[in-house]
DNA sequence: ACTCGATTGAAACAAACGTTTAGAACAGAA
DNA sequence: TTCTGTTCTAAACGTTTGTTTCAATCGAGT
């Protein structure tokens, strides 16, 4: 009682490696069966530990959820398209964002986290607003201001439209994949290489806002 | 047991009318907390049945599920797209089908049945193929053809993603409509009518694929 | 060695889950 | 009526859920 807590440098390093195991294994569970299809059962046993783990280093399951999703956000790549070049011309900057959009949809460099991430966007429940704060918003205003420099003449709203066609076209390889496998068949879909759809959204996305094929 | 069963035509009519309380319950239960979120208990609730009614007209929980999802799939309005007139020139009938698809995710006939078919495709379960079968891959064959007579020059896998990517501005006003309310705010998203987007869309994609400005 | 706070383990908790059972209520046929 | 089969209800089934308890274990400071 009388004596204050001092600093307990590694203890606080077990510390964060169990909850670290632990936060990683409800990253894949999550990811894979969803909040409610998840137990904690399942995830403490993916974590090789105890039940009662989660009750003690998060409070319960949505506890749990929530930390286990920003984990996620910040494992995701976001940084390439942070050191963007600002000198380069709108709309070689749009095409390098177009580029990372598709590449982190396509093969995201922690495939669970990304899942985790997408599932939450779909539905979006108590991490969401984090989540938007942190990692989409961003993306998104940085998507924004790009299109305001390409389409100065043009309304908000039409510019809003804009990034949503673009986003959404992006989006949809990740959110639609597999019933995309279902309509024509799995391979159809799995010979549209990264750099194939990344080519197409960019030249179908310069057509559409009218700054006509790229100069190669 | 001697007796054969001979029609029951007015019971059948009642036992009908049970069975389709119940598929009308479970498409908005499974449409708002999803699969695992959905209990059986608030089903019949909502039903204003009792718990063995599930069993006793379904057999088990995912049998009502399939069927709820195969009923929501019919109550959505793929009939405006069917009787499209073949002898319009195919840009407009490109344009007529990326309206109807837009204003089908913008105001579908029957949003609990269009929010419970759209949870199923983005996390395909046992009622996909059924789903994918009957309602999603008809659509998809249309629309495939349409690209056929618009870009016969180009490859399958260029249609396919130019397909993509109209699906996909399409899709993307559904799937992620609450992610952008927080990434923008409610009002800038709601501002947003069906016309507005069909409009847009449209103009995207044929900018896009060198259809041009539309004519007036 | 001893103490004490932090962490873990096995076991159990009440509640909710999907499912099942046995019988009541009903309608038509004999 | 009596019988027969169908439909519905109340209650309970066994299992699994998230959560809690409490003692065992560990590690560092005195």
């Amino acid at each position: 009682m009388a004596t204050e807590p001092i600093d307990v440098p590694e203890l606080a390093e077990s510390n964060e490696s169990a909850k670290e195991r632990l936060l990683a294994a409800a990253e894949e569970i999550f990811a894979d069966y969803g909040y409610e299809g998840a137990s904690v059962r399942a995830i403490c046993h993916r974590a090789g530990m105890n039940v009662a783990a989660v009750n003690y280093h998060f409070g319960d399951k949505e506890t749990l959820y929530v930390e286990a999703v920003k984990r996620a956000h910040n494992c995701s790549d976001t940084k390439p398209v942070d050191d963007d070049d600002p000198t380069a011309p709108a709309s070689v900057r749009l095409e390098r964002f177009i580029r990372h959009m598709v590449a982190m949809m396509h093969e995201p460099a922690s495939p669970s986290a990304m899942k985790l991430v997408v599932r939450e966007m779909a539905d979006p429940g108590k991490a969401a607003a984090t989540l938007v704060d942190e990692f989409i918003r961003p993306i998104a205003f940085r998507l924004r201001a790009l299109l305001q420099e390409l389409q100065p003449h043009q309304t908000d709203e039409e510019r809003l439209m804009t990034g949503f066609s673009i986003i959404g076209q992006c989006l949809y390889y990740r959110q639609n994949r597999r019933v995309s496998e279902l309509i024509f068949g799995k391979p159809q879909v799995e010979a549209l290489t990264v750099d194939m759809v990344a080519d197409h959204v960019v030249r179908f996305t310069r057509n559409a806002i009218g700054l006509g094929e790229r100069p190669a």
